[in-house]
DNA sequence: CTCCCGATAT
DNA sequence: ATATCAGGAG
C-alpha cells in the first residue's frame, strides 16, 4: 500500500474514532494556550492541566504574566520541569506580546516562532486550535512515533518528518491529523507496549508486530 | 550533539 | 535504575 493511500485510510478511521476531537490542555484564550502548550515540554498534559489553573489565577492576563516575578513563575511551573527556561520564556514572551503585538498573541508562523520556547509544533498547536489557521503539522512525540511506525516516514527530525506528513494530507486536516495521532498513540500506540493485538490499524501497519 | 528537569510507569 | 512524557535552544 502507498504512503498516500495509507494516509488517507488512518485519516478516515480515525475520524470515525474521533468524531470531536479538542486538546487535552485545558484552555480558554490564545495566550493560555500557548502557555500550556509551552508547558508540556517533555510533560504529561494532565501534569500541566494541574499547573495552568494555578497560573492564570496569579497572572490573569498577558500584562500580568509580563509583570511577574521571574522566581514565584519557576516555582509555579516547577513540577512541569525545564522550569527555568519554562518560566523565563513565559514572561519573556508575555513581555513581547505585549510591547511589540499590542497585547495579541501573533497570528502567524513566522512571528510565533520568534517567541523563546515556541517553536514549530508549539506555534503550530496554537494556530490550528486557537485561530483556525494551519500553516504546519504539528509534530511532537506522540506524531513522530505513529509517523514512524505507520510508515509515514522514515526521518527522525521533527521538522523533516512534517516535510514528509504536510503532503499526505490536505491542509484543512492538518489539525485534526495531530489530534488523532496524539489521542491514538496515548490509548493504543505508546512508546512502550503499544496493542497491536487492538489496533484498528494493524492491517494497514507496516509495523504491525514488532515493537 | 548536549543541556534543560520533575513526575510517573515499568 | 531506566524510559517516557503534546520540545526548544545553544
Amino acid at each position: 500500500m502507498r504512503k498516500q493511500e495509507r494516509a488517507s485510510e488512518i485519516y478516515k478511521r480515525l475520524s470515525q474514532r474521533y468524531p470531536a476531537p479538542e486538546p487535552a490542555l485545558t484552555w480558554s484564550t490564545p495566550w493560555e494556550l500557548l502557555v500550556a502548550t509551552a508547558l508540556s515540554a517533555q510533560c504529561t498534559d494532565e501534569r500541566v492541566n494541574m499547573v495552568t489553573p494555578v497560573f492564570f489565577e496569579k497572572w490573569p492576563d498577558i500584562q500580568d504574566a509580563a509583570e511577574a516575578d521571574i522566581s514565584e513563575i519557576e516555582a509555579v511551573v516547577r513540577s512541569t520541569g525545564f522550569f527555568r527556561n519554562k518560566a523565563k520564556n513565559i514572561r519573556a514572551a508575555a513581555n513581547r506580546i505585549m510591547t511589540e503585538y499590542n497585547g495579541e498573541v501573533p497570528k502567524s508562523m513566522a512571528e510565533l516562532i520568534t517567541l523563546g520556547g515556541v517553536a514549530r509544533k508549539t506555534a503550530s498547536i496554537v494556530l490550528s486550535n486557537a485561530f483556525g489557521i494551519n500553516e504546519g503539522i504539528a509534530v511532537d512525540t506522540h506524531v513522530k512515533r505513529l509517523a514512524f511506525r505507520m510508515g509515514l516516514t522514515q526521518k527522525t527530525d521533527p521538522i523533516q518528518i512534517e516535510k514528509d506528513l504536510m503532503p499526505l494530507f490536505p491542509r484543512e486536516q492538518w489539525g485534526e491529523i495531530n489530534h488523532f495521532l496524539v489521542f491514538y498513540g496515548r490509548q493504543v500506540c505508546p512508546a512502550r507496549k503499544p496493542k497491536c493485538d487492538e489496533c484498528e490499524l494493524n492491517d494497514i501497519c507496516p509495523k504491525k508486530g514488532v515493537k
